[in-house]
DNA sequence: CGGTTGCACTTTTTT
DNA sequence: AGTGCAACCG
């Protein structure tokens, strides 16, 4: 590959960052301003130019998913296979962690097949550790504990660094449970998501030969979302940095939304301090937003005071106008949505997956969800209950975890009665308190827990009969492909019987397993260990063929862009959520995360509110997010709105909306908002009186033709074919029997 | 020991 | 609304 090829197609500042020799380069890239494709084409470039073999580049992104997209990218660029082999080294920084701690960690004690708690091993940590000391869940919240612990590790400090500064009664009550949480986890040999970055930390720190290794081999350091890197991060940055310093961070410090994680935006202020003579360039223009779009946007982030400067531009002047529209309920919101996309579908305008709705908390998609069901929309949801957070791959998950890691004991107290094998409370404690005084992993506790005393004979037995089933496979495991060996799990301890236990649910979860299955097969040649790896640290990777609406959270749009984007429940007390009211840097996040979320948009932005919403079980009457009165009214279609916005009271802004309400569809004509935002929370479509029974044909709008193969009251399920199932509501769905 | 019932609480956001 | 947890009973 030439390497004039590479240097086509970039703007001056792009190139510039593209072909910039040796030592610190910090691109300041503002949204849509081609970040991925100049640090893209800068790892080709690198290579084109032979400065650095493929496996001399280290490249940190934060999400799995924009590793992969870069990695396919480059292969097309570069032209090459794309291959493991050839790739350079990409990934976030936890799986490049596990990597490093996998091949050296036993430098440290790291025991070579340590496990990765989630976040609910995590949780049952903490209560643990906190029923221990006597301090009830009432008094503090184990996952208030978990998060203070977490931030402790994320600011490297260790259990007595941290009861050193502890002040406040509660970091003081953090203080006494994290060496009890240490404790527990490393009894299990298990590390968590912050530990994987902490150690990785200390074996660079104190292990020189590894550490000059790793410097040796990586010439180049590339890092993607700089502003959202720790402290534990940047130091696995500094320490992997050689004499050369050629570290190429990217980021934009408006487009921080992850300090609650312990991230540090001012790392990118701060970059030329740290890197002395570091040269800086910014990428201002956007490729990506109309200027309707992008001037609205900027209204908002400008409210921010700390901020770097800079001003984005476009070429692409004009464009439709943000729309703010409101709605009666949170129903009433999602079928505003329904038409729109509606109506651009059947106007061949759009394709369903050219749409996207953002939302602030995962508990909003719910509705949306319903709604879009309802209505016979399609979409796909990023993120969410994930996959793997459903409980029986949860369990199966925990049974393959204790296998390849006798000492997991999280995962054996998670599976110990599951299915059902009478060890109830008392027998399990008292068996977890003697494991953990003999030593012994889990797996030979069971093996040899008639030297317990105190145990019943009859859970005696149900031990020994666990502990030889397990070791039974875990002798198999070298010969075993993954799926393999959740195969011989499930048959073994009839996991499936106990899942078909005759509730309604019960087929979805055997559908879940055989799911995952074949999951585990697709990583087939990643072997057990690489697998659970796989499993801990990448979100849901849903990849469904057909073309849907995106529904996610804000966090999760980050990096994506679409032609058509929903903002939704823009309220106050949900976005801004309630916690940043009274917390300046919070609200900025918060604003920044607006800023994020508009900025995903290229040609549509709407940005929706409720009237009133049900949360929480109670209806609530939220005020219109203040962002949405930041928007200068010249940006915005309907900026008449804008006047109502801030009513002095509840029932006035209700009383006003209501009388939009009634307005507003007229008002809006056929621009895609008439029709059913007039109805209120219920569903307009007449029930046909479908009579349906098994095996009836029908044809469905959206899915095509396909058959019924069960019926629950109103909800039926239907096959349309290659294990395409759907339910649903026979009273809404727009379905006809064929 | 295990199942059931009733109560309380939840909600940011994710590797 | 749904879930998770504690208390109670068979």
């Amino acid at each position: 590959m030439n390497s004039n090829t590479i240097l086509e197609g970039l703007n001056p500042p792009q190139r510039e960052a593209v072909e910039f020799g040796d030592g610190a380069l910090l691109i300041l890239a503002g949204a849509g301003s081609g970040k991925t494709k100049t640090l893209t084409h800068r790892i080709a470039y690198l290579i084109a130019t032979d400065k650095a073999k493929p496996w001399e580049i280290l490249a940190a992104t934060f999400t799995n998913k924009a590793a992969g997209e870069m990695r396919e990218r480059l292969a097309t660029i570069l032209g090459q296979e794309n291959t493991r082999g050839f790739m350079p080294w990409m990934g976030t920084f936890h799986s490049l962690a596990v990597r490093i701690l996998r091949q050296y960690g036993e430098n440290i004690e790291i025991p070579k097949n340590f496990v990765i708690l989630d976040d609910s091993d995590r949780l049952g940590m903490v209560k643990t550790a906190m029923k221990e000391i006597g301090v009830t869940e009432k008094q503090y919240t184990p996952r208030s504990i978990m998060s203070m612990i977490s931030n402790a590790k994320n600011d490297c400090l260790t259990p007595t660094e941290y009861a050193e500064i502890a002040q406040a009664p509660n970091q003081q009550v953090a203080a006494d449970i994290f060496p009890r949480y240490e404790r527990l986890r490393k009894n299990g040999k298990a590390l968590d998501f912050d530990d994987l970055l902490l150690e990785t930390v200390r074996l660079l720190k104190n292990v020189k030969e590894v550490r000059d290794e790793l410097r040796a081999k990586l010439k180049y350091i590339l890092i993607d979302e700089y502003q959202d890197t720790n402290k534990a991060q940047y130091q696995i940055v500094k320490l992997l940095l050689n004499d050369a310093k050629n570290i190429c961070a990217v980021g934009d410090d408006w487009q921080s939304i992850y300090s609650w994680r312990g991230a540090d935006f001012t790392n990118i202020l701060n970059f030329e301090r740290d890197f002395p003579g570091a040269k800086i360039i910014k990428l201002e223009q956007n490729y990506r937003s109309t200027e309707a779009i992008l001037n609205a946007a900027h209204n908002v982030i400008s409210k921010n005071l700390q901020r770097s400067d800079k001003k984005l531009w476009t070429d692409q002047k004009g464009g439709s106008p943000v729309r703010i529209v409101p709605a009666m309920t949170e129903t009433h919101e999602a079928e505003i949505l329904v038409q729109k996309i509606r109506s651009e579908v059947d106007l061949r305008v759009r394709k369903y997956d050219d749409f996207a709705v953002l939302y602030r908390t995962n508990a909003q998609s719910r509705v949306i969800e319903e709604v879009f069901l309802r209505y016979g929309v399609p979409y796909k949801i990023v993120g969410g209950t994930r996959f793997y957070d459903r409980a029986e791959i949860k369990d199966l998950l925990a049974y393959l975890k204790l296998i390849y890691q006798p000492f997991d004991s999280a995962s054996f107290q998670r599976i110990v009665n599951v299915p059902k094998r009478g060890l109830g409370d008392t027998s399990v404690a008292k068996f977890v308190a003697w494991q953990n005084m003999s030593g012994m992993s889990v797996v030979d506790a069971l093996l040899n827990v008639e030297l317990c005393n105190d145990i019943t004979p009859r859970a005696r037995e149900s031990f020994l009969k666990l502990g030889n089933d397990l070791s039974d496979i875990a002798k198999l495991i070298e010969q075993l492909s993954p799926d393999e060996v959740i195969e011989k799990i499930v048959n073994k301890f009839d996991y499936r019987d106990y899942l078909s236990d005759g509730t309604p649910q019960a087929e979805s979860r055997l559908e879940n397993v055989a799911e995952f299955i074949g999951v585990a097969k697709s990583y087939a040649d990643l072997g057990l260990a690489g697998f659970l790896e796989e499993v801990a640290l990448v979100s849901s990777a849903d990849q469904s063929a057909e073309s849907a609406v995106t529904l996610m959270t804000l966090h999760a749009a980050k990096g994506l862009e679409f032609p058509a984007v929903f903002m939704v429940g823009m309220e106050s007390g949900i976005f801004p959520g309630a916690k940043a009211e009274f917390d300046p840097a919070a609200m900025e996040e918060e604003r920044r995360l607006c800023y994020v979320g508009m900025t995903r948009a290229r040609e549509d932005l709407v940005l929706t509110f409720a009237q009133s919403r049900f949360l929480y079980g109670a209806r609530q009457y939220n005020l219109p997010s203040p962002f949405l009165g930041d928007v200068d009214e010249n940006f915005v279609k309907d900026s008449i709105l804008q006047n109502n916005f801030y009513s002095s009271s509840l029932s006035d802004s209700f009383r006003q909306s209501s009388d939009q309400r009634l307005d507003y569809p007229n008002k809006s004509g056929n621009d895609g908002f008439g029709g059913l935002a007039t109805t209120n929370a219920e569903p307009r479509f007449v029930p046909d009186d479908l009579e349906l029974e098994i095996g009836d044909k029908v044809k469905h709008q959206i899915f095509g033709t396909g058959t019924v193969i069960k019926i629950e009251k109103s909800i039926v399920t239907v096959d349309f074919g290659v294990g395409k199932l759907k339910k649903l509501n026979v009273s809404f769905a727009p379905l006809k029997k064929l």
